[in-house]
DNA sequence: CTGTTAGCGCTTTCAT
DNA sequence: ATGAAAGCGCTAACAG
């Protein structure tokens, strides 16, 4: 059995010393050298117990001998059919994405799902101009999680077509996919409902609108022209919150921010608090936006929640300190189940997954 | 040219009006239907310009019609040899890791440049478990970015043994890979001489030693014990400013943590602080830690830096808000070079990229 | 336990 | 502008 090499064939692997031309070595270089199939070779890495011992030491020694990098794994997805790896859309700037500590907490629970199942995580770029469509189907995943959208976004249509597992966070609803979420609408109508209570001049503090991401202090604004479904539930909420309190929503100062950050919300709430009636009840559409709103009544002098009642959402670590009265939800709770949905887990249904935490910046 | 159907050579097609056995659309069966060959269904994707109207449009229904996909990803870098991914290993707990707001600032300049250029981003799940290792090298993605690690982490093998390209931060050094980090020995010797100034019973508070994260109050800690390369260099940095000082290291308690967080470190931290003798200066290693350390010292009545003089490090942005002393360096910055390296381009020295920030939270 | 055969779905030649 | 052939590197499915 030793020395059957009864003639070269394949003339087409002629380079034998030829070091200098550096090319990916293959398993069937391996397994030739080893002086086995190709199957031994492939076996002694996906199943080594299937193999002999000798066999198994001799296909090492090639491997090692020839620098190989081991099986590579395109070419296992490839035939597999899986690639052990779950997209999550961000459609934002990355940068910004992670400044954000509510989509952190979302992405350390797809993160978890995945670490358990032996899965991979890839954060899909999204940046707005044509050719993220094809960004996100050329992306070698298993499946797809989309973090909050606008109706219109054609990413969403994107990761339809790929025809594989999508779940949403927050919204659109997009038939095929599963949806995970609060009930925002609700959710807000009772953070509202509290933010509001005996205000003399309510104003809103609104995540942006539509994918532009226009901002600016406006009244009167539509929930209606709000593109990201988070956004348009919530403005409703607050709406629905103010007219039973007796308030034209017409009449009530939106301040629309670009980004969900501090600071912007800081920039505008500090515009808000300089006009000439300035609000004295603010709802926040998010704990970093009510800080914001925090920093700028403490630059305005004013006493939170005497001269301004405040409420912010989500519930992040910051809002306890800053006895933020707040609207709780898990997001990393809803970043677990957004993976498992797509993991073909039927996702438990989050709508009532949400309670207002009264603190100390809201008038009682 | 209509009705040219010869004969069924193909005959293991036969599913032409089987709705109910749904298996994936394959570009030859588009191009099949479309009556083209099937590198013109190929180009009708990857380059337009190069097909006729006609047949893209034949093509583009016939995919409709098929409920075509589009082209498989992990075919498509099966033969393009690329997967326009990148990996970034967390030696952590992924959870854990969102939690540190320094990693995330990393992941974001990660983020930023991969989304630059197309790339998606692959958080790889490392449990700490044996399998680690091929889950690494079974990553279809086109370099890895390691983040820091343990000397004898059997993980910087797997990610060698992949021959693709390998990226460092903090630590350990590995032969054929870059390595993006400042000068820890360097950045903590000057905190500890900041945190240490007239100080009579100095203290530190550790990250972790060792990958199994043991946990507790030492005193006389060997930095070289640590086999997190960036432990052992902060805590030699802090034992020769000591030893400057005029204290013996092996008197000196270190509170070594599990994880970075605030909460151990505030647990540690108030044991320490509850002892007979307390420390009345203690240098942390991290920012997190530092605002344990500063939350304990509240809870027992201590002023800061009047009782407890304190220094962290990474200027994070709640250093600011607290006041305290610290190393600024940008990780940000850090995450992006190491994208950068892993693209090819040469890293930027990061060495020197620290410097000490003075606030409120060292005795002057 | 080992080997042979037959592709996974696509795209790079190089013709036509 | 279009097409035919030849694999990318690997592994299921079966023989031996």
């Amino acid at each position: 059995m030793a020395g059957d090499q009864h003639d070269d064939q394949d003339d087409d692997q002629d380079d034998d010393q030829g070091e200098h031309r550096r090319r990916r070595v293959t398993l069937t270089q391996v397994a030739q050298r080893a002086g086995v199939s190709v199957m031994t070779a492939s076996y002694t890495y996906s199943r080594p117990e299937r193999v002999s011992p000798e066999a198994r030491a001799r296909v090492h020694d090639a491997a090692v001998e020839l620098d190989y990098a081991g099986p590579d794994p395109r070419a296992r997805s490839l035939r597999r059919g899986s690639t052990l790896t779950l997209g999550v859309v961000m459609g934002e700037r990355l940068g910004y994405a992670f400044e954000d500590p509510g989509a952190v907490a979302f992405l350390a629970g797809v993160a978890d799902v995945c670490a358990d199942r032996g899965y991979g995580m890839t954060i899909l770029p999204v940046s707005g101009d044509l050719g993220d469509g094809s960004r996100v189907s050329e992306a070698a995943v298993d499946g797809f999680i989309v973090w909050t959208t606008t109706d219109d976004d054609p990413v969403l249509m994107a990761v339809a077509a790929t025809r594989r597992p999508m779940v949403v966070h927050g919204g659109p609803t997009v038939t095929g996919a599963h949806l995970v979420s609060i009930d925002n609408h609700a959710a807000s109508h009772a953070a509202g409902a509290v933010a509001f209570a005996g205000a003399r001049r309510p104003a809103v503090v609104s995540q942006p609108l539509t994918r532009d991401r226009a901002s600016g202090i406006e009244r009167g604004v539509a929930p209606s022209r709000a593109s990201f479904p988070v956004t348009r539930d919530r403005l409703a909420g607050y709406a629905g919150a103010l007219a039973e309190a007796g308030f034209a929503w017409d009449d009530v100062p939106v301040a629309v921010c670009a980004r969900n950050n501090v600071e912007e919300a800081q920039r505008l709430a500090a515009e808000l608090l300089g006009a000439a009636e300035p609000p004295d009840a603010v709802a926040a559409m998010s704990d970093q936006q009510a800080i914001g709103v925090l920093r700028a009544a403490r630059a305005a002098g004013l006493e939170v929640p005497g001269d301004l009642s405040l409420t912010g959402f989500d519930d992040v670590p910051a809002a306890a300190d800053l006895g933020l009265t707040t609207v709780a939800q898990s997001l990393r709770d809803q970043g677990e189940a957004c993976a498992r949905a797509a993991f073909g887990e039927e996702p438990a249904d989050f709508a009532a997954a949400w309670s207002v935490v009264t603190r100390a910046s809201a008038r009682p």
